[in-house]
DNA sequence: CCATTTGTTCCAAATATTGAAACTTAGTTT
DNA sequence: AAACTAAGTTTCAATATTTGGAACAAATGG
């Protein structure tokens, strides 16, 4: 859609070349110099040595032969590393195969990341697992159930910032496509300790949600149960929230116990160096 | 120039931002500001702003409370886009679960990264997948079936940069542990057109392995299947070997169809720009 | 074949990076 | 409790790097 893409930037030279990286991974598919000159606010020369840079350093790769540029290889290394030390993925990983081996649904696990839902683990009960294809890929806070668990439980900074970077896109006719309407749902969530998604985000898509706190009800991320209204209603659904909860506390505590890092509730950047 | 440590650098900013990323991934552990001070080539206040600026970037995520650095969710978010638009694994998957369910055994998807087989995909027959834990995971190319596969079928110039690069650590009594066994079992790898790996890597893990190449013979991954020598002989397991090849050959052409990118032959970086 | 688009290189000017050293905390020892 | 030590942070002038307009080259297409 319309808007431009944050030009979060500042950072100087890594800042921008994270910028180019955003940039080339948002395409989807393998892009061309000039498509990514028309979206960039550098001029030519200075966005071509971004691209040669990154490419040389395995962060981009390039096709010669059809002159295009896709997110690098380097960076499935780096996101290895990065999944195994500072996700709660690990920790969580032995509660998550009981959840899903007792409800048979499927269980996500979800950290929040620039405003944005990013999936961090993920059992699918009835096929095998899909890969990557779910862990790092990034989905909308304001209509999901883990997204709003997560945000209902950021601080009042936080909380704000997060609540006006959000798209309002309309997925569906019940996604709550205001800030008001979700603050309100926010507001409901905090009440009842987990959060709902109602088709908000996927037509016949219901899931329940609960954030993982640390004693200090800071928040490190969240995890749901999901299933789809052919083969379940709200009533079934809502009876694991007990469960899910219980899941969601063991998981803070031993996040706690492994003194899990700070999690990037830093929705943006705010540094002062400016230009 | 000989075989000084890893770096590579190059690249102005960029590369020594991505050096010091790979030194806090390598790492494995969150790791405080003077541990990588020592151990980096960068002065103090140099380091410092690095680490600041990565680290408002998402690419390292910083632990207030214990003062630490580990990689940042940033790079898992990234590495989905790279794992989705350049990696063989997208392309293979079907193919991965065939072979999977007809042999009931391990099998993985690689490429080469930096001389180094990195894992893009995994089928493990009876346990549930281990996510991201096996993909993006990084091993030794001299001593496993995939590692062998893919090195001899570079061109020239990049088998001898990657045979160059190995460790030859001796990891157990089988293990070629010398650049001239690893040249001769390439040779006759080329001659059978698949690797073994024969407890060269692990004790009573055995693998064949077949490269994916490009109709022009490019080299673009591997794939093997893995058993132990508890449950197998090799008789056994090279049985496969005609329905490995058979698979390597099909995601083989479905790549191409894709005109898949060209994989990074390219071992190591030359640029002239010293510093 | 010329026109046009797309990609690559040059180079002086502008700017960001550099790193020794000073400074500030936090933790430890005398 | 004061002094010491170590770890982390900031400063600032010198310097190396990035910058970007414009020229150049290489493909593409009419």
């Amino acid at each position: 859609m319309g808007g431009d893409n944050a030009p979060v930037a500042g950072d100087g030279t890594i800042g921008k070349a994270c910028d180019v990286l955003d940039q080339v991974a948002a395409f989807g598919r393998p892009v061309r110099f000039a498509e990514l000159l028309d979206e960039s606010a550098f001029p030519k020369a200075t966005l071509y040595r971004f691209l040669q840079s990154l490419t040389n350093q395995g962060m981009l790769s390039y096709d010669p032969e059809r002159q295009t540029y896709t997110p690098g290889m380097r960076l499935v290394r780096l996101a290895h590393a990065a999944w195994t030390q500072s996700s709660l993925a690990p920790i969580a990983r032995p509660f998550l195969d009981a959840l899903s081996r007792e409800t048979g649904e499927t269980v996500h696990l979800a950290q929040l990341d620039s405003s944005q839902v990013l999936y961090v683990d993920k059992r699918n009960a009835t096929q095998p697992v899909e890969m990557y294809s779910q862990a790092g890929k990034v989905g909308p806070a304001y209509c999901t159930g883990v997204g709003k668990a997560m945000m209902a439980y950021l601080d009042q900074d936080a909380l704000d910032k997060a609540v006006s970077q959000q798209s309002y896109h309309r997925f569906t006719d019940k996604t709550l496509a205001s800030e008001s309407a979700l603050r309100a749902d926010l507001d409901l969530i905090r009440q009842r300790g987990f959060a709902v998604d109602d088709e908000e985000h996927e037509p016949g898509i219901i899931c329940v949600a609960c954030p993982i706190l640390t004693s200090g009800n800071r928040m490190l991320g969240a995890i749901s149960v999901t299933g789809s209204t052919e083969r379940m209603d709200f009533k079934q659904l809502e009876a694991w929230v007990p469960r899910v909860r219980r899941v969601a506390e063991q998981i803070g505590v031993e996040a706690q116990a492994w003194r899990f890092p700070e999690t990037r509730t830093n929705v943006g950047n705010d540094r002062m160096q400016a230009t």
